[in-house]
DNA sequence: GAGTGGTCTAGACCACGAC
DNA sequence: TCGTGGTCTAGACCACTCC
């Protein structure tokens, strides 16, 4: 790697570290590759360790890097591309919906939040499923299924609670309810959907979940579905953005692969 | 806003200052108002700058808050909901595609990378064609939409490049051209896309075109557009991660309100 | 000029993983 | 036990905005 002091230049050190370190990652190292310590690098580039790290902290938001406390800092693989559109995956409960693993299931009164965006009345009872994804081995999503009860009830009852069992069996009763919830939803038959994503960072338990620290940067995708003209269900899923790019693929012509913005927009000739 | 010391927790002191911030813009403070000083926070707070800056970052990145320098610390309005699915605003160059402005044009052959996204040859020529998009007074995302010129070769030719011009006129001259090519694309009828989302860090001249400085968190969109049963063009949005919910609408059945995670996952009794 | 956030320093100690 | 990244401190100076 390259070992030159930085030149004197009207960027923050920072800034202008990053775009050293992009260069070395991209054309002297390979995925998995660790990067020589942080007090090395601060040592070699003549900076102080914390301007070193606002410099790493830069490349892992954007998934070119990974630290490990205790082991160092990785070069990071490309991001997978995840297809978020149930079109082709099917839909929650359905067959073909091979991506996500059922964990539990609750089942509470709507909150205000959640009634406002089920539609419903604050208090009616609302189950909730509560999934992971994961992708090429690595779990790459939470999600939180939000199904009112009146969903359901557009069905005949089938199962919904087996009550009893020992504490012991909880666990495999609560899975026993998420199944039959998505079981149920399947058989009502979801047949639109509609979503938004945005930025946000994981808090305590959904970051454990994903197995990252608080405060790691997530894509937040909140789904709408829409059963017999209606709205039947919300989802929240949380996806982890150093690693996922999402897709959404209606024709699906070709891989999508990401073009680096155009450098300068000169006017032609 | 509360000033009670942080009592000892395992977390660290940032998360923790963190979540009793976001209490207080939350419970105590409106869009737009600014919060006390850095140097008082830290203060009050008892805990250096630095770590308190920390736990600002967070919510800055979570789009709560916004930092100018200058001015102050703000409280940032909630993110705008922008639709990106082309079926409802209108594929590039239609008459309904009013949330764009174009920018510039440019004619060049083809990078490697360019050309594997667009599965042409490297240095066939390629329009680029830059735009700006605006959603209520701001500046939400830029775009380069790159169109092979063997697309727009399945048109009869009506004027790409007039030639000629003084050199004031040159940016009306790419004003021009980036009609153009957005015209023929229109009437060659765009019929499909696919599209991937991601999140990037804004470069310098993409981070000055969104009034942001460099290292700003990004949602990467990029997208294919079919034409005819084969990849006509390919585009490159980047839209402000702090300000932007996007969209991808389908059936719209009522405004998309994200949802918060569930906080707690436990077994349903 | 006064006040704000942005950058940078040179240390310190802690938590975790490997040996 | 040692090396790693993670957290935290107490200062300094700079760039920008407003008055």
């Amino acid at each position: 790697m390259a070992t030159a002091q930085l030149t004197a230049v009207p960027e923050p050190k920072y800034w202008h570290l990053r775009t050293v370190l992009l260069r070395a990652i991209d054309t002297e190292f390979s995925t998995g590759q660790v990067l020589p310590n942080e007090r090395d690098l601060s040592a070699r580039f003549g900076v102080a360790r914390a301007t070193l790290r606002q410099a790493l902290d830069q490349l892992e938001l954007e998934g070119r890097l990974v630290r490990r406390r205790g082991i160092g800092t990785l070069v990071a693989a490309p991001r997978v591309g995840v297809p978020v559109s149930r079109r082709e995956e099917g839909w929650p409960g359905s067959s073909r919906d091979q991506s996500w693993r059922a964990v539990d299931c609750t089942s509470a009164g709507a909150s205000e939040q959640l009634a406002r965006a089920l539609g419903i009345a604050v208090g009616e009872l609302v189950h909730t499923v509560r999934r992971i994804r994961v992708a090429q081995g690595q779990i790459v999503a939470t999600e939180s299924l939000h199904v009112p009860d009146s969903t359901l009830k557009l069905l005949p009852a089938i199962r919904l609670s087996a009550g009893g069992g020992t504490a012991g069996a909880a666990q495999a009763e609560s899975d026993d309810q998420a199944r039959s919830v998505l079981r149920r939803l399947e058989r009502l038959g979801v047949d639109g959907d509609s979503r938004s994503v945005e930025l946000g960072v994981a808090e305590a338990e959904e970051a454990a979940l994903l197995e990252r620290p608080p405060g790691t940067p997530v894509l937040v995708v909140t789904t709408q579905y829409a059963a017999a003209g209606r709205l039947a269900a919300v989802g929240t899923s949380t996806y982890r953005a150093d690693t996922c790019r999402l897709t959404f693929g209606e024709t699906g012509l070709v891989e999508v692969t990401p073009v680096a913005a155009v450098p300068a927009a000169r006017t032609a000739s």
